[in-house]
DNA sequence: TTATCTGCAAAGGCTTTGCTACATT
DNA sequence: AATGTAGCAAAGCCTTTGCAGATAA
């Protein structure tokens, strides 16, 4: 079973060596957008002997040749990564007392991004747009 | 002529020292969202005996306070600010060809966020949406 | 006086990079 | 053989912090 990732490797001639497959794969099993610090964690499960350096290193170039994605949520100051699968774009929602990161996608939300885009004399070429919430109390 | 800074740390009892007028000075005359450097630089102008480390510890201060709003346009890793003044609320379009921020307002953006927050069982106490743009290329 | 603030330099956290050995073509 | 890759440790960048002197209430 070959990832998103390493088909848009093939696809940008990016050579996918062991360790990139690692990470392609590690990238590609996650839902939970995870930081450097856990794709090398969990890369090391699979093969201990990858540095760190080659994680950063391979984000780094999965993301400029926008085969992955990087988020800084709540501007921490640390990166977070997800896999792009095929074209569904989403947007994400932060659910702070939990620390968990929620998808979702709003067409009329992705209208108006182009629309106001437009309107302001401007050609979009990308967006951030993160949600940031507490889960509403359960009354009982 | 008392910016909405100082109004706003009164309110909440936050002293205002010399230098702490000053860096409120500086970011209420801002319109281009200056980074820590920048308002280092600004404020050196009006006391050049101000350090590095007040100018980190004072926005720090004022953004936790909820005075001043920090981003990070394009996840560069680089905090910038901007007064919040009075109530309005808006977003941000990333000119990235000219590194140029401009505000804008949108009245159906910020009613789809509640909703989709809502939508999802949360309460929206936060967000980001950032436009990245280029201009459109004028014909002749 | 007592608490707070400030400047400086040092330390911290995350990320990048130089270097050398290693792998792949 | 030649080119690109990987691991380690060092360096870099932005930010925070310990400390001692200065300031303010």
């Amino acid at each position: 079973m070959i990832s998103q990732i390493e088909k848009l490797c093939l696809e940008k001639n990016i050579k996918l060596t062991e360790n990139r497959k690692i990470i392609a794969k590690v990238i590609s099993k996650s839902t939970d957008h995870p930081d450097v610090e856990e794709v090398y964690r969990r890369a090391q499960k699979i093969n201990n002997n990858i540095g760190i350096a080659t994680v950063y290193r391979t984000v780094k170039m999965f993301e400029e040749a926008g085969v992955i994605t990087k988020h800084d949520f709540l501007n921490k100051g640390r990166a977070r990564y997800e896999a792009l699968e095929n074209e569904d774009h989403h947007d994400h929602i932060v659910d702070i007392t939990n620390d968990v990161v929620i998808e979702f996608f709003n067409e009329e939300i992705e209208k108006l991004k182009e629309k106001i885009a437009k309107q302001h004399g401007f050609e979009l070429v990308g967006h951030k747009l993160e949600l940031y919430c507490r889960p509403i109390a359960k009354l009982k």
